[in-house]
DNA sequence: CCCAACCTTCAAATAGTTTTGAAACTCGCG
DNA sequence: CGCGAGTTTCAAAACTATTTGAAGGTTGGG
């Protein structure tokens, strides 16, 4: 792409706009800074790698803002630098496949979440065993009503990282699975026969 | 429980610190505010309802603070109130089936907040489509790569909402299927034998 | 070596969210 | 009614997160 085409280009176009309003909301919602979802959307659906410039530009940002939004989604391995033959600047384009995106997000971030939760869980319910060897009924009756609930907060929260490791195994080699069996068994009230997979 | 007994207790054990922390840590990074968190918890954690000013004195926050967070907390059904006898105060006791609360907040947020992003691609799509029929092979291009791109979001938002609603139904009858079928195929890097149910 | 273009950093400003506490309200009771 | 325990509301304050923009750093070409 020639400069003259690249420096015409200052404004999204109603669709590149919505989505990536969408996307910084979704992302946003899910715990990222919004402008880390607008600049991945814009490049995503750039055809070309963008400059820290363009981005800038088209979405009305600081360049000090783009500059830390970009390297948060580097580090993220969302977003990467493309070198352009006789061009002084970065440029930078969107990584395109959606589940390495997501599974590396979720190993990285959920996943610790999850495991120092789950620990915390069991030190908890190891401190409400030795509560449980006191003598007070009342103080032994509480104990056990805790050593339950903190129980099930435990399993769930090892549910939901075994879910979370389903999720990612399934995302590294190949998608198809999971996917062709949720998509199987659509929302109805799908809890009775279980195919086998 | 006598009020004698009931005004005994004005702090926290170890335990229900370290859970409550826990817990509202993980509800904030799931987008809640903290202290929702933290009030279901100790409420789960207690024997018995606890009252408005009971929380509080444990959790050192204002009033203000308790009884709006324990409004929201009902209105996402987490949370209920409890009539005891004889005492003029409310009282307030935690939802215990957790995967009930789970599936609500599954269904009100994450499942709204989803399906309107797809609406958004879907409105987008239709957007470029539109553009796809101009004439300049520039434009055509972009549109037809926009057009690819955006599908790849919409179906993978598709998909989520899928997932959201295989686990919401499962998990409002039984959440045996589900689980069974993740565990049977657990995630080659998860550590050891799962709990059974 | 210096310049110019570009990128990064960071303190300050801004924006957004949560908490406070006092005032207003509700409700059962005498 | 009017009282008072209990609750809710809400504007202001405290706190958190994000953004800005200018200063300083880096790099490659001349």
């Amino acid at each position: 792409m020639t400069d003259a085409v690249r420096t015409k280009k200052r404004e999204l176009s109603v669709a590149e706009a919505a989505v990536s309003d969408v996307v910084g909301r979704l992302i946003e919602f899910w715990g990222f800074k919004r402008n880390m979802g607008r600049i991945w959307t814009v490049l995503y659906l750039s055809p070309d790698a963008l400059s820290a410039e363009d981005l800038r530009d088209v979405l009305k940002l600081s360049s000090g803002a783009v500059s830390m939004t970009l390297s948060e989604l580097s580090r993220w391995g969302v977003v990467r630098k493309v070198w352009i033959q006789g061009e002084r600047k970065d440029f930078y384009a969107a990584e395109v496949d959606l589940w390495r995106m997501i599974s590396r997000v979720f190993s990285e971030r959920e996943r610790s979440e999850i495991i120092s939760a789950i620990r915390a869980f069991e030190e908890a319910l190891a401190v409400v065993e030795k509560q449980r060897a006191s003598s007070e009924p009342e103080a032994r009756a509480r104990a056990e009503l805790q050593r339950e609930r903190i129980g099930h907060l435990l399993e769930l929260a090892k549910l939901g990282k075994t879910l979370l490791d389903a999720l990612l195994s399934t995302a590294k080699l190949d998608a198809e699975p999971l996917v062709r069996f949720l998509l199987g068994r659509p929302a109805r009230s799908a809890s009775e026969p279980l195919p086998p997979s």
